[in-house]
DNA sequence: GGGCAGGTCAACCGATCGGTTGATGTGACC
DNA sequence: GGTCACATCAACCGATCGGTTGACCTGCCC
């Protein structure tokens, strides 16, 4: 099994490349700290799995590079290995083409477990994020349209109804009408409350 | 020079003993996922740098198992090894007794001589950390006081002036007069920015 | 064609917030 | 003793926000 590693730590790369050392079946044939070079590496070495970072430093993050690795010829399974466990990043990574999602907190036999599954093309996720996902199978909760989204992005920065109404090229009334709706979504009552709410859900980033 | 390591990423443990292991002068001694084995392993293993990362899952942060291993009769030296680097972090760490600062995402070079200027007791800074406390001291910013923090983590939960003051209990002109003081001091101009200013500056969490 | 969800807008109200000025008391520091 | 930072409170104003009701249009699915 040939892997990939994709992540700014070089710690954690070290880590990964002692961890899979004492497994036979598999092999590091490369490893990149940001999304340029992983698209480059991947290409070159054509490895079987990615393990892809989220967070990578500087540049796109590991979303966007997921999205370009499987939109390479042989589209290599890529198996997201992250410190994050919010709703978002899951949701985005899995939609980005992921194969899984296992945290770094995960015991190594998990980890290994979830490289060989994703290997054969099946989803592997950590036991923490399925329970996570079922969750919200389960309880599919608010469902922000991506409008909403945009105006709780602008409501993080403190902007008033009236800034909102600008930037977005609509009323005041309009904006209040869509806060309305975030409110009673998030469960909450004020628009301070409401980007708290939405940043610990993942729904935006500070 | 004895090591022991906190991290409550597997991950990363077998990534700092990889690294550590080709340097001849270093051993690791011991390791733990958190702050109360920390404890116990370093009174046992006696290390001359513990290595201790902020965030530990559950149970006490970093910084309190850092405040606690400087309480040990040995007072080992604890060099904070971690992905964040807000100034509050920084601050709260060197503050509980921290000899270094180092993040995870520095080239392990840089690592192996902050721990062996850790071990001599003297402080060790990751360039980054370095440059973001020199221009802490060259503009020394806001500086809330403690009150104002308070303030903060409660406009941060979305709560109104009358329920700030009432959990306080101060008047709602009192609050409204820290609020004043917050905003010239963070540059903004509403509950809603100030948040994301504080949270941004770490000076609060959510 | 008939829902249905999402987005847009209007008008209105009371409550809250942002900003101001001014004041008092308390510690710490010199 | 003076001064300074911090915390506390009051009264006032205009602007903004939260909440409501009702309306129209679009695109989509059945």
């Amino acid at each position: 099994m040939r892997l990939f590693l994709v992540d700014d730590h070089p710690v954690v790369r070290a880590g990964l490349a002692a961890l899979v050392g004492g497994e036979p079946d598999m092999e590091i044939v490369g490893e990149a700290a940001n999304a340029a070079d992983a698209l480059r590496g991947i290409a070159l070495r054509r490895p079987d799995v990615v393990l892809m970072d989220l967070r990578l430093g500087d540049g796109p993050d590991g979303v966007e590079a997921t999205r370009k690795v499987r939109e390479l010829p042989d589209r290599p399974q890529v198996l997201v290995l992250t410190t994050y466990e919010t709703d978002a990043d899951i949701v985005r990574a899995i939609d980005a083409g992921a194969t899984g999602y296992v945290l770094k907190a995960c015991p190594p036999d998990e980890l290994f477990q979830a490289i060989r599954t994703a290997a054969r093309g099946e989803t592997a996720l950590s036991p923490k994020v399925a329970t996570r996902m079922l969750r919200r199978l389960r309880d599919p909760g608010p469902a922000l349209t991506a409008r909403e989204i945009e105006i709780l992005q602008l409501l993080a920065k403190g902007a008033g109804n009236k800034e909102i109404a600008r930037t977005l090229y609509i009323t005041e009334a309009t904006v209040k009408t869509h806060l309305v709706h975030v409110y009673g979504k998030l469960g909450v009552d004020t628009r301070t409350a409401a980007v708290t709410a939405a940043v610990e859900r993942g729904l935006i980033r500070l």
